[in-house]
DNA sequence: AAGCGAGTTGACTAATTAGTAAACTATCGG
DNA sequence: CCGATAGTTTACTAATTAGTCAACTCGCTT
């Protein structure tokens, strides 16, 4: 299998970039090929269609994070804790990009879903997928954090439905106000959501070793 | 004066229409002057440019909005009841247009300035304001709230952004799983999230005549 | 009935759009 | 070094796009 070529990825991730800072529709596919520094026959030779590299790009990039997130989801990380570091380490990601291209970007999934997720279908079922995937994680974190008695949460699923709507609606809000600052509250937000006592909620700021089984 | 012409608000009828079950970008001038009835000649008399249009019809499509806001938000009705009814009276409006085209569409603002908040200014700053507007009255309902002891939020504004970044996540969710029933938990959801005792709760779906002043 | 001003019309441009197709080239196994 | 495989390039089309403009028409006032 003679020459390889990284330009497939290079399409993808100039794709996420433009559609993320941008959007969607007033993303061009000559604007994705000149960013990828790849020609438009290169781009019809990887992909079928502007929609069809689109739901590729989403894979790539929820993959990419995957991993990111299951570390910070590990269970050997306390549950709540694992919110915590999550939500930090969502501040930290768009306070950077904003460093980076002066706006805040908030959450690629749901602003590329919001947006055509009624027009285009498989984009649309693609990004279902990713924000279920997503979900999932916060989950099982508020699963394991009932059974240690940390909160209430009888119906896990529920209360993280509540938890991701809270928290996606943040990153949507940041962005149209395209302030990084108010991101800074979600670990905050969330635990009072989650009806954490405003006493436990320090120990989580520095973890009581006795609750943190490895890390 | 001769000749008057309702020209103007047909085109931001439509347009408001077609950008909030497609979207922006999707939305063409011809496709907004056809259903509208009018030609792309009087289109441009009424305004300079595509994005123009687009904040005059945000602003008409709010102060339409407004007059039912200021009646279900009024100072005459409890508290935590305004809240219910405006829950309400958003889950039935998102059911009639599910009804009508197929598509759950959330929240109109929130979708156009996700969309192009970051690249078209005039519109990122009308979506902010009319997104501002639109928090105050939750602000307010939160600080009565307190004020009658119903709930505890000392810092009513903060409590404010939560609900609202709670409420709009959840109409951004509804739209991008096109399902409207997740919409029905919304007024108990957001009483979860408020504190209020699942006691009291009851209550407010049977108002105590008590409560409610007048009506 | 004249004429003015508000609104309408349709034909136009120039740019941009997604997508095509065929010729080309680099690389590797044999 | 040959030839197949994998990827690249360029030039193209056909449609759609936002926006322009000058001629028009309707209805009200005088």
């Amino acid at each position: 299998m003679p020459r390889k070529s990284d330009a497939k990825e290079r399409l993808m991730n100039a794709a996420m970039d433009l559609i993320w800072e941008n959007s969607y529709g007033s993303t061009s596919v000559d604007a994705i090929c000149e960013k990828a520094g790849a020609k438009k026959g290169s781009f019809y030779y990887f992909f079928e269609s502007k929609s069809e590299l689109a739901v590729a790009a989403l894979e790539a990039d929820w993959q990419q994070k995957k991993v990111r997130m299951d570390e910070i989801f590990s269970a050997s990380v306390p549950p709540l804790e694992r919110l915590r570091r999550y939500f930090e380490h969502v501040y930290e990601g768009q306070k950077k990009r904003h460093g980076e291209c002066g706006s805040v970007l908030g959450c690629p999934y749901c602003t590329l879903g919001c947006e055509i997720g009624t027009k285009d279908r498989a984009i649309g079922e693609q990004v279902h997928k990713i924000l279920d995937r997503n979900a999932r994680y916060f989950e099982s974190a508020i699963r394991d954090a009932h059974a240690q008695g940390l909160i209430s949460a009888a119906d896990a699923k529920a209360k993280a439905r509540m938890l991701v709507a809270f928290f996606r609606g943040c990153l949507t809000q940041a962005r149209i106000e395209n302030d990084v600052q108010s991101l800074r509250g979600l670990a905050a937000g969330a635990l009072e959501l989650l009806g954490v006592q405003p006493g436990k909620r320090t120990v989580l700021k520095n973890p009581n070793p006795k609750t943190q089984i490895d890390d």
